[in-house]
DNA sequence: CTACATTGTTGTCAATGCCTACATCGGAGC
DNA sequence: GCTCCGATGTAGGCATTGACAACAATGTAG
């Protein structure tokens, strides 16, 4: 016969994760309540203290998750073996990517940095989040070996790639740039990065 | 004589935006709370709903009053007359002065810009952070007017100015670029967008 | 079957944001 | 100079929230 309510969740961690996500999300960190997200869950209020001791413990679990899913759609842009595509092709994609997920995301991203900017934040979470551009950075490193890329200190050159995307996509996040436009608006701007500003 | 405590504050108003300015720069807009901000400044805890009506429209003032400062901040690297300045110079002050206000404002921004983006923002906000980067942007189309920069759609050109410094700021406000390192890294950063990504 | 850790429930507490009724101040108009 | 009245601040109350503690149900290892 149907239980219709078990005493045990099943899988409330995960549950609290998934919704919290969608709260944040929709309607920003500050429409996140313990007591209502139980209430949407079926479980009583102080259920989730078994899975997070705090408010700010499941704030930490959202961000790593965002870091991680972030983390695999970029590395998605510089496949391993990537031979055979031009690097401008390849910086394209990153950056679509990384603004898809910025737009999909937005208030989400703002936890995710604040949850890693935290004092006292756990380590596992700051290794997420430096971990994140681990793989295109590999990935600008093999475009310079192949003379793609102008040659010098790789930090310098990442840097200056990595800003451009994330401030291109924190601008789309801050509205000040519109996301409807911002295709095109994007190639052009990854095309004025690698040409430079200084006329040729 | 003098009064221990005159019931009428004086500029409770401005004394709201300064202590809560302080508290957000300090400790994140997680730790604002208004009765505290009463206590501090030794009113009552419904004192400030006659300048503010919620908590949102204080959060909205310290947006404006920040998009103000850094707007001032901003314009000062592009001082009306800069014949006599070079281009990179003058890139290299406007990127080191936005990553001052960024270090020195840290959790602020994420105010400011969740304010300008939140759904119903008082137009008065909106129009101040449009306006955050004319002058800036001015100052882009003088230079490329002078034949420093490179020619083409002064949108393109001007958005990959401003997603590259802005995104270096928010690397440095999220903990993935080291404030200390940062000068030397901003010379370099600021330099390679310059000269661009392919190899002259 | 029985201890025991895990998970969920219930009740409680202080703090918070917001609302309403009331008190005090200070200036505009007479 | 006085009075009225809007602006500003106070006091109390209410629902909600996050955190905590005591208790109950469940599943499992031995």
């Amino acid at each position: 016969m149907a239980e219709l309510t078990p005493y045990h969740h099943g899988d409330l961690r995960a549950a609290l994760i998934a919704r919290a996500t969608e709260v944040v999300i929709a309607d920003g960190v500050g429409a996140l309540s313990l007591r209502e997200l139980a209430r949407d869950l079926g479980v009583s209020h102080g259920a989730p203290s078994r899975h997070f001791p705090d408010k700010q413990a499941l704030l930490d679990a959202l961000a790593l998750n965002g870091f991680d899913r972030l983390r695999v759609d970029l590395a998605a842009a510089f496949p391993l073996d990537d031979s055979s595509v031009r690097f401008p092709d390849q910086l394209a994609g990153f950056a679509a990517a990384y603004v898809r997920f910025v737009v999909q995301n937005a208030s989400l991203l703002a936890v995710m940095f604040a949850a890693k900017h935290r004092e006292g934040a756990p380590d596992e979470l700051r290794l997420a989040a430096d971990r994140t551009f681990d793989e295109p950075m590999r990935g600008i490193e093999r475009a310079q070996a192949r003379g793609e890329v102008v040659a010098g200190d790789i930090e310098e050159v990442a840097t200056t790639i990595l800003a451009t995307v994330h401030g291109f996509a924190s601008l789309i996040a801050a509205g000040l740039l519109h996301p409807d436009v911002s295709g095109a608006t994007l190639v052009g701007t990854v095309g004025r990065l690698i040409e430079g500003l200084r006329p040729r």
